[in-house]
DNA sequence: CTGATTTGACCCTG
DNA sequence: CAGGGTCAAATCAG
């Protein structure tokens, strides 16, 4: 894609303006106006911010990943082994090759972002294994100097809908209650279980105006799965490392999770960081990851409040855990799970504390 | 029966 | 060459 500086630094400062100018007036709204308006309100500026961000990305990390935009912008064209031809994959390995070095195995490419999670055995939460997508695994591995093996998933609609995005679930050798998820590749299919209708309940804000502005929403602006009204609280802490785009460091002023964690789950982050990020992207990433950014409050349902209950996994429990965490993490294909299709592995968010940090840009996924 | 998981081999990257 | 990532046949589960 072009990007001609002078357009964009227009619209750049522009989208900056606005978010100030909004925030301005948020600020005027948390006094006297309604919730409604704040959220909106809210709403807009994360747009605004995300816009900016976009373009900052797209300034500094552009030459990153050519074949993460095409995939971003329709995965179709590309990637000809994921879209429609199953067959493609089981033929012979000469075929693959090719293939492959087309792409599909390119490693270094391809931008990824790591959550860390911290399960808390005593609520039993198990992470951000489960994020509203469908993983299947296809394959584990021992990785060397690690206790415990590293778990490969790819999105269930890879075959059907070219869905390229992958993750790999590690468990920290030094403290089995963190879970180390790396995402690789961005959604390009549609979540399956449209997030639960509206609320039947009350929620304090008008559902559709919520969802219809997905507020994080995609770095480019297609998946508009985002909308899933997955509501993260959590405070898992996203590290996207882009090991290619070396240069944009920012942070995301956006980001800001109210949450009210007083519990004593925290998500670590360390950041190996490469320093530098930037990007809305990330969000998605975070979003189809695992963590959910949304204004709601509640979840939809309390689907998870059956989650944080009282399971005592407690070191010796861990292989127990170790399931659990393995089921969400790959399951969502369980999309008919209990929680009423949209499976949220965490206990409750509450428990995570608000940290949220990224590091380099994600950049789009393929 | 269908779809997911397991597992060992193969291939690629560093 | 070693280690990591992916494939695909076999197996398991719903």
């Amino acid at each position: 894609m072009e990007n001609s500086p002078g357009w964009e630094q227009k619209t750049l400062i522009n989208e900056l303006a606005r978010g100030k100018e909004l925030a301005k007036q948020l600020q005027n709204n948390l006094t006297s106006s309604s919730h409604e308006t704040c959220e909106l309100l809210i709403h807009n500026i994360l747009n605004s911010y995300d816009k900016a961000l976009s373009m900052l990305k797209w300034n500094g990390s552009v030459a990153g990943e050519p074949e993460l935009t095409g995939a971003a912008m329709g995965i179709t064209s590309e990637s000809p082994s994921l879209c429609g031809s199953p067959h493609s994959e089981d033929s012979d390995r000469d075929f693959k090759d090719h293939e492959h070095k087309d792409g599909s195995r390119k490693r270094k490419s391809t931008p990824r972002w790591t959550q860390q999670v911290q399960v808390c055995p005593g609520t039993g939460l198990e992470g951000p294994l489960d994020d509203g997508y469908s993983w299947r695994k296809y394959g584990q591995k021992d990785i060397l100097g690690a206790k415990y093996p590293r778990g490969y998933y790819r999105c269930t609609h890879r075959n059907v809908q070219g869905c390229l995005a992958t993750k790999q679930v590690q468990r920290s050798d030094e403290d089995p209650t963190i879970f180390e998820i790396t995402y690789r590749g961005r959604h390009t299919c549609t979540p399956q279980p449209p997030p639960p209708p509206p609320p039947p309940e009350k929620q304090e804000q008008p559902p559709n105006t919520t969802l219809d502005n997905p507020p994080p929403p995609p770095p480019q602006q297609q998946q508009q799965s985002l909308e899933t009204p997955l509501n993260f609280q959590t405070g898992l802490k996203v590290i996207t490392e882009d090991l290619e785009t070396p240069n944009n460091n920012q942070t995301f002023p956006f980001f800001y999770f109210p949450s009210t964690s007083q519990e004593n789950c925290n998500a670590h982050l360390h950041s190996p960081s490469m320093g530098n990020f930037s990007d809305p992207s990330f969000i998605s990433p975070a979003t189809s990851g695992t963590s959910y950014f949304s204004l709601s409050p509640s979840p939809t349902g309390t689907g998870m409040a059956g989650f944080g209950r009282n399971q005592s996994l407690d070191g010796s429990d861990q292989s127990e855990l170790a399931k659990i965490v393995a089921a969400a993490a790959a399951t969502s294909s369980a999309a008919t799970s209990p929680t009423a299709g949209l499976d949220f592995p965490f206990g409750s968010m509450d428990q995570f504390e608000p940290s949220f940090s990224f590091d380099n840009n994600p950049g789009f996924i393929n």
